[in-house]
DNA sequence: GCTTGGAAGTAAAACGTTTCTATAGCCGGG
DNA sequence: CCCGGCTATAGAAACGTTTTACTTCCAAGC
């Protein structure tokens, strides 16, 4: 419980207090022989900064928030590795924020980030609410949109294209000769599920199709067991040739349920998922994904938060928006 | 940019700072009318309380530190859900930090935990030295250890028997009739390995069969790509009849690399992974494996952590072992 | 020899809370 | 009618830093 503060280190050192603080952030303006005296006390004393005291005074942190929509989402997990290697290479701390699709959740997490005073955060937002944001840049905290366009031009934001991505899934499914495709998407309010919707209805009308056939199944989450569920209710309503899936934790779902029910894959039913996991090839029937470059999002969001943190005047928000890649695997052979 | 504080809502409701800090922290303690006005004071100025300032003058925040070995491997991120779930139905925020494996990265992180006076920490520890953690103690910062084996009594720690889980996933290759095994681990700085070895080990003695004979490949990472190498490396020295790895994501990529170079799993080598993580079951062979209670495990650590905090006279300190379970699937029928 | 200027360090104020002590107001009992 | 004992609130100090303005010292320039 030895609470070792700047002046204790002073005191041992025979320094003032404001020496220290100066050796701590402009050891360019001390003396060496003062530094290393300090330097030495500081050691010894085992002192260590009060990062409250510090934010508190100086008006800002090393702190930045990333809120994501699920972390047990292996998608999630890559961007915030590019997330938390950035940060540490720059000093930064992150506060990881779950909303789990609850925009409640999302609330409080981004209330408690408020709290922090965060120098900025990096969102995956779950619900289309601009204000909320807003409110936050009100407080003088930064944010970047992850994985979304941006709702402002002042705003930096990394996405990815995911009306291209949902039309050349089915066109994909559509090319292997497919005429009667579901889509097996997640809530509606997420953002992505809509957009790759759009693309899948471009994709059928392309092929000269009704884009109203396309048969839409919403899962309440989007995880391997909403999955398999979804699939049971395809099954008793009656498999389509194809199937697209939101992403590929649903698409592990279908496939285990299907391959459990006698369904072959792609014989019978095509399927194809979204994201390109690390999981996704190594699946009992590989699995075939639209990959999207997870851990550059992360970083790159990053460096842009950062950015605008540390270099305000020169700072450019940027709109960045990736391309997905189709990988094709046995699921669709 | 507006810093509203503590004294523009007690200046707009009439009422002294003091007052309005209690309306936030007791508000038991002030009559429901002023109550009532000091509230819409706040709302209507959209006042945040500053955490840093709080932090300083009360001594301690209501932020706790998690430290994981991996986060881009499920156990963890299980793991950090538990955690998630806990700590932020009892108003408390997680800093997440990921020491990738090496004690630098972990002690970098550990320090930035101790500059934001964290009230406790939940840690994985990567490497075997308790001093970096008592350092910690000495802070006034509780340790809870997650998924390792108390240091010393007075510390909480929640971990699940790996000499057990060890033995039992080899003892089930033996019983498959396998003679020879070998142990695909990560590195042997990580006591998990070095204990599920010792496991394997015993369960070769107990079969009547030389401990030594266990041939052990030890993977730089415990990730797929490093066990499509072990694999590699297995091959080309002649396959045992049955392989055991220290984690799923091990063993995930051994089978990845063995069908690739057409061996069949199990008629030619059997395979069985650690951590049941969810993809176990859908990959290309399911995946036998022992389950650990990785969730629960996140959710007692977090409990006990702030029981400690919260009540520190009435908390008694706890080391839980669970037991692992096998599953055994496909890749050991 | 006197000024000027710069380097090195000190002293004190400030950041926004929480918490302790003090005080004002009120009620009921004697 | 007064006083003890409340409750509700005010006021001020303190938490550990950072930062600004100021002092001291010394060397160089004239």
């Amino acid at each position: 419980m030895a609470m070792v503060s700047i002046k204790d280190v002073a005191a041992h050192a025979g320094v003032s207090p404001g020496t220290v603080s100066n050796v701590l952030n402009r050891p360019g303006k001390v003396a060496p022989a003062t530094r290393e005296r300090v330097e030495a006390a500081i050691n010894e004393l085992g002192f260590v900064r009060h990062g409250s005291a510090s934010t508190l005074r100086a008006g800002h942190s090393r702190t930045i928030g990333l809120s994501v929509i699920d972390i047990g989402n292996p998608f999630f997990t890559e961007v915030a590795a590019g997330v938390e290697d950035v940060a540490s290479e720059l000093g930064y701390a992150v506060i990881l924020g779950n909303s789990a699709g609850s925009p409640d959740k999302e609330d409080r997490n981004l209330r408690v980030l408020a709290e922090h005073r965060v120098r900025g955060v990096l969102i995956t937002p779950s619900g289309e609410d601009p204000a909320r944001l807003d409110r936050l840049r009100e407080h003088g905290i930064s944010v970047v949109l992850v994985d979304h366009p941006a709702h402002r031009p002042d705003q930096c934001a990394v996405a990815v294209d995911d009306v291209a991505g949902g039309r050349a899934a089915v066109a994909h499914l559509l090319a292997r000769g497919a005429r009667s495709v579901a889509y097996v998407t997640g809530p509606m309010t997420i953002r992505q599920c809509v957009e790759r919707r759009e693309g899948a209805k471009a994709a059928v009308r392309a092929a000269g199709l009704d884009p109203g056939d396309l048969r839409v199944t919403e899962a309440a989450t989007m995880t391997a067991r909403a999955g398999e569920k979804a699939a049971a209710d395809l099954i008793a309503a009656g498999l389509p040739e194809a199937i697209f899936c939101a992403n590929d934790l649903l698409a592990l779902g279908v496939l285990r349920a299907l391959l459990r029910s006698g369904v072959r894959v792609p014989e019978d039913v095509a399927l194809i998922g979204y994201d390109d996991i690390d999981f996704a090839a190594a699946s009992t029937v590989s699995l075939s994904s639209m990959r999207q470059p997870t851990y550059q999002l992360g970083r790159i969001a990053t460096e842009l938060l950062l950015d605008e943190c540390d270099n305000p005047d020169t700072h450019a928000h940027q709109h960045i928006m990736f391309q997905p890649e189709l990988i094709a695997r046995e699921s669709t052979h």
